[in-house]
DNA sequence: CCCTGATTCGC
DNA sequence: GCGAATCAGG
């Protein structure tokens, strides 16, 4: 796959838009995380919450890596450049947050907004755990402009728009849930596509439809006879 | 383990 | 320019 102007937009607005690498390289399809990150840093567009990053290391904060055909250089060399550099280092250089857009967002009551000067590193708090782990967030944290542009006009899309951005069988793999939505032989069948509840082939919501609580002994129905052919759809 | 982004370096 | 390999933090 190359970088056609159109995956490159694409690429930059959900890189921009908060979406990982991973969610970018398999919306683009045909792309590594790597690849998706290596090309991001090469348009230029970077600075994003990195959780390797949080250090602050003036220099090759380690992992010299390794030469793979060269020796690495000797130490010596190292600490004579070291050396004579001044590193200024000013205390903050006051780094202005991004400020993201004003938030038009009257946000009433947003809670411990006054009195803390560093409101929340930019990260949506979590409110609350949902059941199988997903995260709730309160209200505010809401990033309006994750997916900010549906108004797609334009869909000169190879595959039929009823079935673009759905998970086909050759977008299934141990990550994505396999619930099956719609029926094999209709256009628009696919599959669930979303996270797997760790541990089964479904997602947290889907895990709940294939594996149901045991009634009591009593109020049990009897199995009904499963003569051939497997299960029937529901 | 899983995930994340950053960086390096051979191609 | 590209991206696999690797690193490092959560």
């Amino acid at each position: 796959m190359s970088w056609t102007d159109e995956r490159i937009e694409k690429l930059t607005k959900m890189w921009e838009g908060g979406a990982t690498a991973s969610q970018i390289a398999e919306e683009l399809g045909g792309v590594s995380r790597n690849a998706v990150i290596g090309k991001a840093h090469r348009l230029g567009l970077k600075a994003r919450p990195s959780p390797v990053k949080a250090n602050e290391k003036p220099a090759r904060a380690a992992a010299p890596k390794k030469a793979k055909t060269a020796p690495a250089e000797p130490p010596a060399a190292k600490a004579a450049e070291a050396a004579p550099a001044p590193a200024p280092a000013p205390a903050r250089p006051a780094a202005p947050a991004p400020a993201p857009a004003p938030a038009r967002a009257a946000a009433p009551a947003a809670p411990a907004a006054a009195d803390d000067p560093k409101p929340a590193s930019d990260k949506p708090r979590i409110v609350s755990v949902g059941p199988g782990g997903f995260l709730r967030q309160g209200p505010g944290d809401q990033q309006a402009p994750i997916p900010p542009a549906p108004p797609r006009r334009l869909v000169p899309a190879k595959p039929s728009p009823e079935i673009a951005d759905k998970t086909s069988l050759l977008d299934l793999n141990d990550r994505v849930c396999r619930w099956p939505m719609g029926h094999p032989g209709e256009p628009d069948f696919h599959f669930c596509g979303e996270k797997v509840n760790p541990g089964f082939p479904y997602c947290v919501e889907h895990c709940g439809r294939a594996y149901q609580a045991q009634l009591p002994r009593g109020a049990r129905r009897p199995p009904p006879p499963l003569p051939f052919g497997g299960p029937r759809v529901r």
